[in-house]
DNA sequence: AATACATATGAACAATGATTCAATTGATGA
DNA sequence: TCATCAATTGAATCATTGTTCATATGTATT
């Protein structure tokens, strides 16, 4: 019944149901955007990331204390941070010779408080 | 000001502030439950898995379907519906010969959007 | 200037993980 | 039972990445 048909890069491709692959492939996101959704996720990957995440929701915090509250040395925290930073998933500001870490913005708390639910069923 | 304290390990931690650091480390979530969270944000770290949940917003498919909307050969795309399903975040129904895929629950389109909205801003 | 302290950065190492290729399982129909 | 097709699995490979260690910025204080 279902017959092999050419995708766009021309390769055979046994597909058993072509419209509903038709059909779902044009509904389909860009690439891009899909792209850039799981960055963001990778980013959030990550259990240091998480934790450090996590306490920002608390309060704003310097690298020092971050690296208190996980147990861990700074520099770790420190790359971390820069990867956060980097993903816009924090803000800094400096004070003398600290700089205090926040959040963002507040998707992040939403995204968070559903993946915790889904954990928690 | 700020002295350095013991951590639970009985490590030296130079925190700047160590009130706000005990205070945060109390409300920390378990460190399971972090570590759960991050799992979950792992799976959907990959563009790839990423591609594969959007199409089954779309439609329940097959593994066939499925490697014809993405475009990859249907053993990567078997490897990749493993990890989703050890996540729980797909199940599955047999018909025959063909397999077809759907998403477990509706966490993930609430995940998601907020995802999308996130980086759309 | 010189010292001290908070943070950032770079290189290196170990571990993790995604895809490929080959082989196997499972189900259907001849 | 044999041949075929969808899907799964395992081993191998290549790339990515988190932490450590050492060093460098940058800011304040003496």
């Amino acid at each position: 019944m279902a017959e092999a048909e050419k995708s766009v890069l021309g390769q055979d491709v046994e597909s058993v149901h072509p419209d509903i692959v038709k059909a779902v492939t044009e509904k389909l996101p860009d690439e891009e955007l899909l792209y850039d959704v799981a960055e963001l996720f990778k980013v959030f990957g990550d259990s240091t990331r998480v934790r450090i995440i996590c306490a920002l929701f608390e309060s704003e915090m310097c690298v020092c204390d971050i690296a208190g509250v996980l147990n861990m040395t700074q520099s770790a925290i420190s790359h971390q941070l820069r990867v956060l930073k980097q993903a816009r998933l924090v803000k800094y500001r400096r004070e003398g010779k600290t700089v205090f870490y926040s959040l963002a913005d507040d998707h992040i708390q939403t995204i968070f408080n559903q993946a915790f639910e889904h954990i928690m069923e």
